[in-house]
DNA sequence: CCAAAAGTGTTAGGCTTACACCCATGA
DNA sequence: TCATGGGTGTAAGCCTAACACTTTTGG
């Protein structure tokens, strides 16, 4: 097709004259067996051949900036409603040992239940990693998790983001075993129930847990509206 | 319609040698006459010509990229060392008329005393402009300063930042008026000082304005070791 | 002596923190 | 009946918010 070719002759000619290269990375965290995970694949090629690395793809010259990330997630986990946040961009010169490329980080947050991973055009393999035991990732990946990492942090403190983690249901030590795994700390129980609970933001189903060998807790879901209205003010979660 | 778009977008980035190319703006504040300003550059060319717009430029190939905004900086005011983070990277197709242009925002803090306006290669006409009389900024600008704003404006609650606009000896009440302007709100005069001295970030210099019209007030400057210590830690400011 | 801004303390209410025991279930 | 995690209340201390008058200077 015509528009394809001259769309190819371009990427010649931006190889020749404009030596940036412009990508995004995906950092798609997730929570599971109470541990924080975040969405890897596995490099199939150099450099960096075998090495973890976040998923990532150039952007496409007629995509917005934002597109990019949400499509390489689509491809992904399937998903395409979803916490996307834009979070920092990584433009040092040798970050990338085959030229320069400039990447632009997206953070998201998903409920682990609702992907299907599949293997597509990023790499064959994709898993979900226990950030507690990861070893090097590919380029400065490591570092732009951390950065993820602090910013989740932080993010978790003064908005009521990070609930985008947990299935529909969930019961309140659910909540409290999320916070406690991305702040490394941990909370006292009732302190922490009141908290959530003064902030009007959970509606209690009614329903309960079963088949666990312990005294059934409630379960609980979110109150959207009053959610989106928060995250939109700020709170302080002082904990 | 979009495929001739594209087609004819195609042609101009043939004739220009890029497909996307990659910026940095600086939105730079600054803070005088109790108002809260930011430096623009005059437009000398289409397209946006004579409209005022943040100062920016293309990421030189060889340089890092935080490095670019600092380069744009010290060439329109002289300043090297200054209070400069990275904001957004602004992105969607239609931001630039000429072509695909990704940009990385950079925001910056200086002490306008300490700035000595130049004319350069980015623009003949470099000015301080009040942010509450702004007509329409070039491209996307509008846009790009009122994501700024609204960074200052909750970065300045979290953590310690902001003193980077004052002068080297100030008042407590140039700091308040500094935070109202900012905050867009007035705060009661005891509760600030209260607030602001139980930081201990300040040191009380034991001089004294002369010249004014009124009870000269203490002067004060900041306790760097202090302040970047909390700056590290976040704190609330709980306004 | 007037105008202008500097400087100062107290109180009430709300939020945070620390802390320990009984409950409901499955095995 | 035991093990496991669910669920609950209170008191002390700290922080916040509201509020008005005296002081010091230049003109």
């Amino acid at each position: 097709m015509e528009v394809n070719e001259k769309i190819v002759s371009v990427k010649k000619l931006e190889k020749e004259y404009f030596k940036i290269a412009f990508s995004v990375d995906n950092v798609i965290f997730g929570f599971d067996e109470k541990e924080l995970k975040v969405l890897l694949i596995k490099r199939g090629e150099q450099p960096f051949y075998d090495y973890w690395a976040l998923p990532g793809d150039l952007v496409n010259p007629t995509e917005d900036l934002r597109d990019a990330p949400q499509r390489i997630l689509t491809e992904l986990t399937g998903i395409d409603s979803v916490f996307l946040e834009q979070s920092k961009t990584f433009g040092k010169m040798g970050r990338h040992p085959s030229g320069r490329v400039i990447t632009t980080v997206y953070l998201s947050l998903i409920n682990v239940n609702m992907v299907n991973l599949k293997p597509s055009s990023f790499a064959e393999t994709v898993a979900w990693k226990s950030i507690k035991s990861l070893g090097s990732l590919a380029f400065d990946h490591d570092e732009i998790l951390e950065h993820c990492l602090h910013t989740l942090k932080q993010s978790v403190q003064q908005r009521p983001i990070g609930f985008e983690l947990l299935p529909e249901l969930f019961t309140l030590s659910d909540l409290q075993d999320l916070y406690e795994v991305i702040l490394d700390e941990s909370l006292d129980k009732r302190n922490f129930r009141k908290k959530i609970l003064s902030m009007k933001i959970l509606i209690d189903t009614d329903q309960m847990q079963s088949g666990v060998a312990h005294r059934p807790a409630r379960l609980y879901k979110f109150d959207q509206e009053k959610y989106l209205r928060l995250k939109e003010e700020g709170f302080s979660f002082g904990i």
